[in-house]
RNA sequence: GGUUCCGUGGCCGAGUGGCUAGGCAGAGGUCUGCAAAACCUUUUACAGCAGUUCGAAUCUGCUCGGGACCUCCA
């Protein structure tokens, strides 16, 4: 058995993962900030992850998987006029702040189940962990790299890059920025005055009078800095040091590097082993953003709604989209990949269901020794594509290539004892559990509905038997009627008939 | 401007030195009352230039082009 493999972004490079409790593994991925709601670009970090999960799971592992929920609001823009996102649209839109963190979190859910992602273990929420955030901002303090302005506090990023660089962990190691460099380049900010240097960033901010979310502090009346709350509750639930983290690459610099510092202040450890980051989607080419006035929500995507979509796209596609590229690559979207993506996963739905109807039979030797060890090798690597970085795509590109060979046995192209009895169970099983246990998707082509069922066998024996007395007027009006309605029969080779649903 | 990643056939997208990735679309065929589906066969490729090598999409250099991050962001 191969061993698993993953890029570390702190190495820049793959590396054997080892877990440091041996049999267990530590999980922790940057939540979305439910002051709006989910957009395609959600959908990304979330299927990586929740296949990451599925298969460090799968390969014996008892995870935690944190997934936090950032309810707290962060600034706007900062530097300039100080703005909890989350309070401000609050207003806006008449409802409490809470409420409106509690509407956009349940579309949240609404979404990964969607998606058919897996709960986390824990999701913990930035407004249910103030207190932990206050002890570590206070012992940052108290170690001398944050400093106290105005009621808010900044964590010293200078004095820390001085003092760490030392011991080989510099600010910046993991998205190899160079501090001196940056300082030259950064652009000029309004209102950092209180800053003792423009890198330096937010552990705690001072509430005006007209926040809504606010909370006593030592420093006064405020609210948490935008990356205190991974650190602390990354450290609550998962060790000062644990395994993994994960999230876009976006949030490597500068998230990812804050939450390094800040814990490494504390612990005096680089809080996680390995750090995994998944590329972005992007629209026609550009990154979706704010900025750019292209985001799609997930609701949009799934009932319709935007400029940008010719059509609806089920769950499913979106998901298995997503798995035929690899997490690290950028993926494009666009209505024409989309729907090549759709037909495509319904040539393999359909194949699935074929499959599931196949029995092996007796033992017995295979006929076409070729295609026997053909269909062993494809399957076998199954396990070596996971256990290298996670490579979704090429998996389901053996499972294309072995949809020939069943549809080819279903349709008795390929001799029923083409293959052995031992590899064909072996071909269903691996199968059902990369397709649905592993991969997570779902592939429902029947109704599920047995009264629906009923009737539409009921109107393909109608259809035989206007077949048998030639008359095709019928036959047509059937099959055409229920095309119209979304349902396609298909006519097979020994004059059965099967329906999908698309 | 700094950092960094990338440039694969009509579209999407794997692939880090030699062996057809795969999907969608296109073409031809088999099957079929017709169609669809399925199956078989098949066309179009590695941005450009130079170099390393027996051999490069894959390594090196340069050129051109694009993205991402540096600012809320998955």
């Amino acid at each position: 058995m191969s061993e698993l493999k993953v890029y570390n972004s702190l190495k820049r490079e793959k590396e054997i993962f080892t877990p440091i409790t041996p049999g267990h593994v530590g999980l922790y991925v940057c939540g979305p900030t439910v002051s709006g709601e989910s957009h395609l670009g959600h959908a990304r970090p979330y299927v990586t992850f929740d296949i990451v999960f599925r298969w460090l799971m799968h390969l014996g592992y008892k995870v935690r998987y944190v997934r936090n929920i950032t309810d707290a609001g962060h600034f706007e823009e900062e530097g300039r006029i100080a703005e909890d996102k989350i309070s401000n649209k609050a207003v806006l839109e008449k409802l409490e702040p809470m409420e409106l963190v509690q509407k956009y979190t349940n579309l949240y859910h609404w979404a990964m189940k969607q998606l058919n992602n897996l709960d986390p273990s824990i999701e913990p929420t930035a407004t249910g962990h103030i207190v932990e955030q206050i002890v570590m901002i206070e012992k940052i303090i108290s170690d001398g790299y944050a400093y106290v302005v105005n009621g808010s506090v900044y964590f010293d990023v200078t004095k820390y890059n001085t003092d760490f660089t030392k011991k080989g962990e510099p600010y910046g190691m993991l998205s190899g920025r160079v501090l001196d460099e940056m300082i030259a380049t950064t652009r000029d900010l309004d209102n950092q005055e209180e800053k003792r240097n423009t890198a330096d960033f937010a552990l705690w901010k001072n509430a005006p009078p007209e926040h809504i979310m606010r909370w006593k502090s030592p420093w006064g009346e405020g609210f948490p800095g935008w990356h205190i709350e991974c650190s602390a509750m990354s450290a609550k639930y998962l060790g000062e040091e644990f395994d993994i983290h994960g999230g876009g690459m976006d949030l490597q610099f500068p998230h990812h590097e804050c939450e390094i510092a800040q814990s490494n202040v504390c612990n005096h450890k680089v809080p996680a082993h390995y750090w995994i980051h998944n590329n972005m989607i992007t629209i026609n080419g550009r990154k979706m953003g704010k900025s750019y006035n292209n985001v799609i929500t997930l609701t949009q995507l799934f009932n319709g709604g935007h400029p940008l979509l010719e059509q609806v796209y089920h769950p499913m596609v979106i998901r298995f989209f997503i798995l035929q590229t690899h997490y690290r690559s950028t993926l494009d979207f666009s209505n024409e990949a989309l729907q090549a993506s759709e037909k495509g996963l319904k040539r393999l739905s359909e194949a699935f269901t074929n499959l599931k109807k196949l029995t092996p039979g007796n033992n017995h030797p295979a006929t076409d020794k070729n295609l026997d060890n053909k269909v062993q090798k494809l399957l076998s690597e199954f396990e070596e594509f996971m256990n290298d970085d996670f490579s979704t795509a090429k998996i389901l590109a053996n499972m294309f290539e072995l949809v020939p060979i069943i549809n080819g046995i279903k349709d008795k192209h390929i001799a029923a004892d083409a293959l052995n009895a031992d590899t064909l169970r072996l071909l269903q099983e691996n199968m059902k559990l990369y397709i649905e246990d592993i991969l997570g998707l779902q592939l429902n082509i029947t109704t599920g509905d047995n009264k629906m069922e009923s009737i539409i066998n009921m109107l393909i024996q109608l259809r035989k038997d206007a077949r048998a007395k030639k008359d095709y007027a019928t036959s047509d009006r059937i099959r055409n009627d229920l095309q119209a309605i979304g349902i396609q029969l298909k006519d097979e080779k020994d004059g059965n008939m099967s329906f999908v649903i698309n």
